[in-house]
DNA sequence: CCAAGGGTTATGATATATAATAACTATTAT
DNA sequence: ATAATAGTTATTATATATCATAACCCTTGG
């Protein structure tokens, strides 16, 4: 994995735990709407993961936004 | 995998394949580009995996674009 | 003090994305 | 007719995302 790459995963997790605050959700909150355990949330929001296109989209889903916003610069 | 969840990657795979033609690209020139093999981005771009991340980060580099485009509806 | 809520880190098992090859169709050019 | 270009389908091996559990660090409230 490249630096940008690394980079790259890091702003998408972070564009991600930012859209969740702003809707007043907790990682757990998010994790028990779309069944998935709290350490695997916090692995994605700290950008270790590099995760799926259908793992974005129950994300997004279970806060209420586009998939495409987290990948906004 | 749900149907909302295959219509999902079939948009993003439609997607892909629209902005890499506009852009007058082949399949094998992304190919070559990103060390990819063509069955794999045939596959993607016809919605039949649900692909990760960096591959997508991959993809729009080399077809020029950001990734968010591939999440348009 | 201790319990609860929110988040992180480490780790192992299982499912699946990726990488790779071969064979196929269809179209276009020689 | 045949060679080349563009794309698809099928299949296998390997790498890794996901799922799951346990243990930890805060901060805040009782």
């Amino acid at each position: 994995m490249t630096a940008s790459e690394k980079k790259f995963l890091k702003l998408v997790g972070a564009n991600i735990a930012k859209l969740r605050r702003e809707k007043g959700l907790s990682q757990l909150d998010v994790c028990a709407e779309i069944k998935m355990e709290k350490p695997n949330l916090s692995s994605i929001e700290n950008g270790r993961q590099n995760v799926t296109s259908l793992t974005l989209l129950k994300i997004a889903k279970a806060i209420n936004v586009d998939v495409k916003e987290f990948f906004e610069i």
